[in-house]
DNA sequence: AAGAATGTTACATG
DNA sequence: ACATGTAACATTCT
């Protein structure tokens, strides 16, 4: 679940009470949520740093320890972590808990168990593969318009590459894509500058709406996303696309459509979102609507 | 009760 | 080199 805007949300809320926080002990519940390290070592590494800062990369969250090293944690598919006072009692799925200073205690919470927490002497090395940051300065219209020109692949894997773009995920690249009506499985080089601009805008916009309300938390399950304090991200309430299928669009009332696209879930408009360019021009034209979907439901 | 699920990576095939 | 497809990870949710 948790993509930039759920990892931005947990990397917000335990920035404060974090900061300055001693490693006082590690228990490695699930060994291989520390791969490629042992509980042993991974244990012997992390006892006794102090944890300097909290940032994001993408999707990982990065802990400062002392003289350069990270710890890295990913949550992957179905992780949460969450500050507790020691004596709270232990959830079985929590797969990974470091003791901290003042009597707390981190866990990472993983039914899944995919999530992953790594310790490293630089953080660059792991972290290289990485590409621009959506929210960053340098992510720029004519950044991603380049992009896209220069790619023969389809616009929805494209984006959810995590060296092309970071932290976008299955979610945000629907919402955004349904935003700048742009159907997924265009081809990225057949995208126009004033289409990339939309898709610019959407990302843009979406990712910070989202963080502003803490994230997506789904559905009821204790595998949804919740944030550090335990509480449910707002963002589903704004959710056009992403398992809207059958609901009607917000923009023309079509229904959303669902198609398999590079394995993924993938929801969309069938009419804001066509798959040629052609067709969008014309949809503006509301006189020719009608003309147009009779040419759409013709056989081959 | 079968199918899908927020992510990533390795490997195979075209 | 590039693009796409499949499986694997492991469990829960609908």
């Amino acid at each position: 679940m948790p993509e930039l805007p759920e990892v931005e949300t947990v990397v917000r809320e335990l920035r404060r009470p974090l900061k300055g926080a001693r490693i006082t002990g590690v228990r490695v519940r699930w060994a291989k949520t520390v791969l490629p390290l042992t509980p042993q070592r991974f244990r012997r590494l992390a006892c006794g740093q102090t944890i300097h800062s909290i940032t994001r990369r993408a999707k990982y969250i990065v802990l400062a320890l002392d003289s350069g090293w990270r710890m890295l944690v990913h949550l992957r598919m179905t992780g949460q972590l969450y500050l507790t006072a020691a004596a709270t009692p232990q959830d079985p799925h929590d797969r990974l808990v470091i003791a901290l200073s003042g009597r707390r205690e981190l866990r990472l919470h993983d039914p899944r168990k995919f999530g992953r927490v790594w310790l490293t002497p630089d953080g660059e090395q792991a972290l290289a593969h990485l590409g621009p940051e959506p929210l960053s300065a340098q992510f720029t219209a004519p950044v991603l318009f380049n992009i896209l020109q220069a790619s023969s692949r389809r616009i929805k894997p494209l984006l959810l590459d995590q060296s092309v773009i970071a932290g976008l995920g299955n979610i945000y690249v629907d919402e955004c894509l349904w935003q700048a009506r742009i159907h997924p499985g265009a081809a990225a080089r057949s995208v126009r500058r004033r289409q990339a601009g939309r898709l610019h805008r959407a990302i843009a916009g979406i990712l910070q709406r989202a963080i502003l309300r803490g994230g997506t938390s789904l559905g009821e399950g204790e595998s949804n996303f919740l944030r550090p304090s335990r509480r449910r991200g707002g963002y589903n309430r704004a959710l056009r696309a992403y398992q809207q299928q059958g609901r009607p669009c917000a923009r023309c009332g079509t229904p959303i459509a669902r198609l398999v696209l590079a394995q993924r879930g993938t929801h969309y408009c069938p009419r804001c979102q066509p798959l040629w360019p052609k067709q969008a021009r014309q949809q503006e034209h509301p006189k020719n609507q009608v003309q147009l979907r009779r040419q759409e439901n013709r056989p081959p």
